[in-house]
RNA sequence: GGAGGCGUCGCCUAGUCGGUCUAUGGCGCCCGCCUGCUAAGCGGGUUGGGGUCUCAAAACCCCUCGCGAGUUCGAAUCUCGCCGCCUCCGCCA
């Protein structure tokens, strides 16, 4: 949610953001009305309280006839005050209705389009030319399958399509995965976090996903939670209703946990693999700053990613998220794709968004500065998701012999071997 | 899962057989006085949030005693539901 204000001072803004996004610009209007509405409820409600409020204190000390005739007039007021009370509600519940419809204002500089248009700021490292290397590219299913590393067969039985077990060398390369990350967060000055997977509805609807994402949110009925599709819904309800203190932000944390993603648009996307997965784990950065510092700490985090990425030996493309392709929660997206050679193409392993007031806003998120309380912004961006990443690295470092060689900086966490060896070599 | 207890202003705490509670006291914090410095002492101030108005300040209004609903002219106080925490039992990694 932006701030409510908006629509009052500034209603183009809103208009062109929505306009941007693809989404309706008549809800601007409709959203006017229910303000100007809810405000002339709540000044009835005041009204009436106040005066409900000194005949009380009347009541207290008067004695007798006054006392009855006192009680009289307030028994009449109290039901004006209860009718004005369920008004003021109403109105409120109507455009608060509204203000969630919303998406978050989308920064001008984003480049206007939508899913198809695709806005490349920087191309980094080069793809490895395979044919030179006399190599027959082969998807990281088959080279897994070779290493022992993926097992999708067990994955269906156990669960179902689009779930997988990581065996062996692939359940090591993970957790090296994890273990790197790590070192990496805390040398960028994260705080790692261990978040709950399972939350509440608040926190699902405070981070913006039971809007436009809602089909692709598990949900367990019997006992109203849903499994988070991100650590960052975690981490952003972690100071839901509280303010903190200016002079503590920013705060950087990086949380880990699994993800849960029923992919219900993604028809027949992707089948094969671990691409695309109803499960995987992920380590996932997450900001609370000022908001006038908001936009320094998304390029800080997009740097992160960058520098994550490149240091497995990836070639990657940066992207700027065009305006129609936004989450509801974001006011800019950058996505880092990875070149995989199986596809001939740069595929999304991680984004980052800059949600500024969105989030916090609906979280009840604040902090408190020498201007007083008002609502910071919040960040969020992946460092690793572990199965995209592993998809990445066995494609990209595939040998002729089937071997995958393990990028340098991974090695400390897998003792020091230089590459995961197909079974049959052994 | 069963039984019991508890949830008040940053922290601790008084109040809880309904009515100036516009919530007590202490700690902490802020201002002032005193003081060679420090410490101590003395006096005063301090719940938080939202809003109206204003250049600003001031002022004013509403909400706030875990959350929600109910009873009542009136709820921190009574009733019900929920949430959280603690203790004991059961179960369990």
């Amino acid at each position: 949610m932006f701030d409510p204000k908006l629509l009052r001072t500034d209603p183009d803004r809103v208009r062109r953001s929505q306009a941007r996004r693809g989404e309706s610009v008549e809800l601007v209007d409709q959203g006017i009305a229910a303000d100007e509405a809810r405000r002339e409820a709540i000044g009835a409600f005041e009204g009436l309280r106040a005066e409900q409020k000194t005949l009380g204190a009347q009541v207290a000390r008067a004695q007798g006839d006054e006392k009855a005739a006192l009680l009289a007039r307030t028994k009449e007021l109290s039901d004006d005050v209860k009718a004005a009370q369920a008004w003021v509600d109403e109105a409120e519940a109507a455009f608060y209705a509204i203000m969630k419809s919303f998406g978050n204002i989308i920064i001008d500089s984003v480049p206007d389009g939508g899913e198809d248009d695709l806005y490349v700021l920087e191309t980094l490292g080069e793809p490895r030319d395979f044919e030179a290397e006399g190599i027959v590219v082969k998807d990281h299913l088959e080279i897994a399958e070779a290493l022992g590393a993926i097992d999708m067969v067990r994955g269906a039985k156990i669960s179902g399509s689009r779930f997988y077990v990581l065996t062996g060398p692939g359940a090591l390369l993970e957790f090296a995965l994890i273990q790197y990350a790590l070192s990496k967060a805390l040398e960028h000055g994260f705080y790692p976090m261990l978040v709950p997977a399972l939350v509440k509805p608040s926190a699902m609807e405070g981070t913006g996903f039971l809007g436009q994402a809602a089909q692709d949110v598990y949900h367990l009925e019997a006992d109203d939670m849903y499994l988070v599709g991100t650590a960052e819904v975690s981490l952003a309800a972690y100071h839901s209703d509280e303010i903190l203190d200016a002079a503590t932000l920013p705060r950087r944390y990086a949380g880990f946990s699994s993800a849960f993603r029923r992919e219900a648009g993604a028809g027949g996307k992707d089948t094969k693999g671990i691409f695309r997965v109803h499960w995987f784990d992920k380590w996932e950065m997450f900001v609370y700053c000022a908001p006038e510092d908001a936009e320094a700490e998304h390029e800080k985090l997009l740097g992160y990613e960058k520098e994550f990425l490149t240091s497995l030996g990836l070639p990657i493309q940066v992207l700027d998220v065009a305006s129609g392709d936004l989450g509801s929660s974001a006011a800019r997206k950058y996505d880092c794709y990875a070149y995989i050679p199986s596809q001939g193409k740069y595929r999304e392993l991680t984004s980052t968004s800059n949600c500024t007031e969105f989030q916090a806003r609906r979280l009840g998120v604040r902090m408190r500065d020498a201007d007083g309380v008002r609502p910071l912004a919040t960040l969020n961006g992946t460092l690793c998701a572990m199965t995209r990443t592993i998809v990445a690295i066995l494609e990209n470092h595939q040998q002729a012999d089937g071997s995958v060689i393990i990028p340098e900086v991974l090695r400390p966490y897998l003792g020091g071997q230089e590459r995961f060896e197909p079974l049959s070599a052994k």
